[in-house]
RNA sequence: GCCCGUGUAGCUCAGUGGUAGAGCAGCGCACUCGUAAUGCGCAGGUCAGGAGUUCGAAUCUCCUCUCGGGCUCCA
């Protein structure tokens, strides 16, 4: 046996993190005897432990600090974490009143494999016992700077027919300074939430009469959709790819050759019938796009064919689900189809990485990381083109440059696929992107091109879309920035304040002469104190305030009050600002 | 969908069984001002909705709905 677990006092953030949801299990036991404790894993902010209180009983918010002082004690009574194994038999005996844990062994006790023995922490001289891996610290002493966050709802096992237990999250590092960093760090993320922002700086709203997941965008949030779109469409020309337009419905037989109507039918809103034919709201563009395609004969010399589409798709999530725009039940995604020879399969992966990364760029958003889902154990199609694929997959990455991991057996039953992940101002991890290498739509389709001998051969086909949806990248856009949309994304570029009300004529010259050169302005009449509408324009978070006085009328100048800087500058020419805006305009600064 | 929490004016929130409140925003009047809140006034609510307990309910009970945190799923 071994005695005394296997760490140093450099211990990994998991460790830690595990060994602090022992203590939060112990601790529950202590406050709630008879609890029945789950599973207890670190995760990527901190850790959680699942618990079932019996008698109906549930914790409450304020339980934590109770739990917390719990903790605490047991952390300063120093209890060493003591590792013993023992067989999957006695473990049952020994947990014969957890039946979690109980379920945990039983499916030990079926694997096959040959070691039946299963390990075991104890806390002496608490009682307290838990069937775990490890590793874990010495002992509750050498736990570090640990917080309690919140409570939620967890299904036993993931599963929503299993029992549903209390979660309770917490987050433990090994410093008070790295805990505090990162509990200021939730309470920006919570500045930033763009929810909030949303309806602050009056750009989208969800109205209950409308509909849960389903956002209506007003004139200032439209504009920075539309700014988006616009920017992507001429990237997206510039690059090759054919504007296309779908219609929002398609009938049921399209679904059923796709398959969407046998594999994802739970996520699709349901039919309406019309004069005898069945029609369905299109969860996904593929379909219509293919139809397309296969619509005419297709020579090789056309390929690869890659057709774009700005396509709004609708699909049923359940109402616990929905967040912001973030998951929404419509939405719109920057979606393409890129018909291709397999010879030309590696050039428009490498095309599309370096794509995106150019598009995302322009937006400001310049790290990413990349993860390769290869083949699960269930999938259709063949292996050798499985292989095919995912080798492109793994050269386009190589040649990108983008660091990336492979998560083995992640990919969708149909298609291998690169997922990419992109990190925000405060250090989040997004996903964005998708690209997928399509094995089954090509061949339910019956889809062919023309070769250069004269007879039909089977495209390749790839799904990807880079902002992912719209509605969900404006809402990473909005977080990233806090609100405070570079200038050439603002919905109010420029606002231009008079004075007093005999510069008010002055201040309209001066909008309209920006908005003659295509810049978003608004003028502010002096009907309130300059100080007021100074404040409120900045609030607003307007990129440029512009003071306009008896100085500027007469010089043909204006005050400019730039967006994060605290001074302002008198006696800005007219021209000169013009072409200052300019360039941030065009460099997307 | 499920568990927990939440819901009072457009927004942020006070009000715990006895006549619905404040600040901001809005509207009106006055103020005409050089850089982050001018003053006065007016208007604004089926206290999410429904049922119940009570002489009396924003307040207590039950049901429904919304929103939030998660589970699950994914863009």
């Amino acid at each position: 046996m071994i005695s005394a677990s296997a760490v140093n006092s450099e211990n990994s953030l998991d460790t830690l993190r595990h060994s602090t949801a022992h203590v939060l299990a112990q601790a529950v036991l202590d406050l709630w005897p008879g609890t029945f404790i789950a599973i207890g894993p670190p995760v990527e902010d901190g850790f959680y432990y699942d618990f079932y209180l019996p008698g109906g009983k549930h914790f409450t918010q304020e339980d934590l600090a109770l739990i917390e002082t719990k903790m605490r004690d047991i952390v300063a009574q120093d209890q060493p974490f003591i590792r013993k194994e023992c067989s999957t038999k006695e473990a049952l005996n020994l947990f014969k009143n957890q039946p979690f844990k109980q379920e945990i062994i039983e499916t030990i006790q079926n694997e096959n494999t040959g070691d039946k023995k299963v390990s075991l922490y104890y806390n002496p001289p608490g009682e307290f016992v838990d069937l775990c891996r490890g590793p874990h610290v010495e002992s509750t002493g050498k736990l570090g700077a640990f917080k309690l966050i919140r409570i939620s709802g967890a299904y036993w096992r993931g599963d929503e027919h299993r029992e549903q237990l209390q979660r309770i999250y917490g987050t433990a590092f090994n410093t008070r300074e790295e805990l505090e960093s990162y509990l200021a760090q939730l309470v920006e993320a919570e500045k930033r939430d763009h929810r909030k922002l949303g309806a602050e700086l009056d750009m989208f709203y969800f109205l209950p009469e409308i509909g849960g997941g389903l956002p209506v965008f007003s004139p200032k949030g439209a504009l920075v959709r539309h700014l988006m779109e616009a920017y992507s469409v001429e990237k997206h020309l510039a690059s090759g790819y054919q504007l296309v337009w779908t219609p929002h419905l398609a009938r049921s037989e399209l679904f059923e050759t796709s398959g969407h109507l046998q594999w994802y039918q739970e996520n699709m809103y349901p039919p309406m019938e019309m004069e005898g034919v069945t029609y369905y709201p299109k969860p996904m563009n593929c379909p219509l796009h293919i139809s397309l395609y296969a619509n005419k004969l297709h020579s090789y010399k056309e390929l690869p064919l890659r057709l774009f589409e700005f396509g709004t798709v609708y699909r049923f999530e359940r109402s616990g689900v929905l967040h912001g725009l973030t998951r929404v039940r419509g939405l719109t995604q920057d979606d393409s189809h890129i018909f291709c020879a397999p010879e030309q399969l590696g050039h428009e992966l490498t095309g599309v990485l370096e794509f995106v990364v150019q598009m995302l760029g322009a937006f400001g958003l310049r790290e990413f990381d990349a993860e390769l889902a290869t083949r699960p154990d269930k999938f259709v199609g063949d292996i050798a083109e499985w292989n095919f694929a995912e080798e492109a997959l793994r050269q386009a990455l190589g040649a990108s440059g983008i660091d990336y991991s492979v998560a083995e057996g992640e990919g969708a039953f149909y298609a291998p696929k690169i997922d990419i992940h992109l990190r925000d101002a405060i250090g989040r991890r997004w996903q964005v992107s998708t690209i997928q290498v399509d094995l089954q739509l090509p061949q339910r389709f019956d889809l062919s091109y023309i070769g250069p001998d004269n007879t039909k051969h089977r495209p390749f086909m790839l799904h990807r879309a880079l902002f992912g949806s719209v509605e969900r990248f404006m809402a990473i856009l909005i977080e990233h920035y806090a609100g405070a949309l570079p200038t050439w994304l603002s919905p109010v570029q420029v606002k231009v304040l008079a004075v007093r009300d005999t510069h008010e004529e002055y201040a309209k010259y001066v909008v309209f002469h920006l908005r003659e050169r295509s810049f978003r302005a608004e003028v502010s009449l002096a009907d309130e104190p300059l100080g007021a509408r100074v404040r409120s324009a900045k609030l607003e978070k307007i990129p440029y305030v512009l003071v306009v006085g008896d100085d500027d009328v007469n010089g043909h100048t204006v005050g400019v009050n730039a967006r994060g800087s605290s001074k302002a500058l008198r006696g800005v020419g007219l021209e000169e600002f013009y072409q200052r805006l300019e360039q941030e305009v065009v460099s997307h600064g």
